[in-house]
DNA sequence: GAGTTGTTGCACTGGTCGGTGTACTTTCGG
DNA sequence: CCGAAAGTACACCGACCAGTGCAACAACTC
């Protein structure tokens, strides 16, 4: 498992391989293709990744890693101290989906990945899963459980209430928008952010307000 | 526009295709195999479509078509006499997750299309998205409406509430399953659509309850 | 039953692509 | 400055594949 050959390469490789496979999808994707995006020689490629598939699989873990901790940190920006829930939501939701714009090789690139989901073995894709989709919601679970400890919302699950926020609102724009693939206007955006964050509020907020 | 060459033949192409193509995935998939698999000839296949792309995206079209006309059969099933709100906003949920079941092939194939999303001819795309999953959730609205009517729900927009009520139920598990490809248990399954009901009408719930 | 239309099987073309072998050059640590 | 490790350029193999041409055959129509 040690990585053979030189980092600087194998982060080329890595990069140009994103680029490709975002643009292309895996199956047409070629490796001449990836080897002239990463400015690097098809059989350095063969030096540092077994073959087609190991390498597509680094690039989907690491792309979701990347995003993971993207997310993260918006959460650490956005939710930890609350002013006014509702604007921090929106606030913090507004820049989560801002992400799929700053990312937008590894989206492309999860398109393809899902379509291939039957034909990647369980292993790496369980753990793709887990790098990336799965925990981006889960993650969200123990601050929104901080949220309720301040008596801002009522929770009997923090988790599936996490993964309601998140299908309320990120959810929704992915969908329509396949990921980044089609364009949607700000406002039009906005709105479903807007109205996901309210509909949340109003299924978690406590009576008392 | 008119078809050409018999029409028992057409539908044998289509199924086969819809088989192929789903398994496959577009690029994957070949002409021999689809024509292997619907018991036909090569030849014929190049003579009631002009290529593969055109054989796809007819594929597509029909699979959405038929999706959404169950799910239409769905909403008179469950949503025009209401007994118990939540029970049949259940009910009617379940049925919807069960079709992801029925139409295997068809969701296999809308994981290949997504994937290939950015180079479908943008009016193809519209349309299948006109036909399939926009008019999924769009035509759930009236009939929220008319329970809204009732007093049974409180809808500032019944186009949200419907997008909203999508988003909580059936397209969790669409998105857990990526559209069937993996397993997920029935408890599980019934935990999210429950949870899912459950949250949606906590939001769009008339406070008098 | 003649003619038209559709279907079949098969060979074939031109092209793409994953992966390898090889001989040469570059890079870099000691 | 030497020697090993890594990278490069390029030709090459075998497999696959979309689409075509063609000649024989089957099935409807009038």
């Amino acid at each position: 498992m040690t990585s053979t050959g030189r980092p600087e390469k194998r982060r080329a490789i890595l990069d140009g391989a994103r680029r490709v496979f975002g643009r292309d999808g895996y199956t047409r994707a070629g490796m001449d293709a990836i080897a002239d995006e990463a400015k690097v020689s098809k059989r350095t490629i063969y030096n540092h990744f077994a073959d087609k598939e190991q390498l597509f699989q680094a690039v989907a873990v690491e792309g979701g890693q990347q995003v993971t901790d993207a997310i993260k940190r918006l959460m650490d920006v956005h939710l930890l101290k609350i002013l006014d829930l509702e604007e921090d939501l929106l606030a913090f939701t507004r820049d989560r989906a801002a992400t799929i714009g700053e990312f937008p090789d590894h989206f492309a690139l999860v398109r393809a990945l899902e379509a291939e989901v039957t034909r990647i073995p369980r292993p790496v894709l369980d753990r793709w899963i887990a790098v990336g989709p799965q925990t981006a919601h889960e993650r969200l679970a123990p601050y929104l459980a901080k949220i309720a400890e301040r008596g801002l919302l009522t929770l009997d699950d923090p988790e599936t209430a996490a993964l309601h926020f998140d299908q309320l609102t990120i959810a929704t724009v992915v969908r329509r928008t396949f990921y980044g693939a089609l364009p949607l206007s700000p406002e039009e955006t906005d709105r479903i952010l807007r109205d996901g964050v309210h509909a949340f509020l109003r299924a978690y907020r406590p009576a008392s307000s």
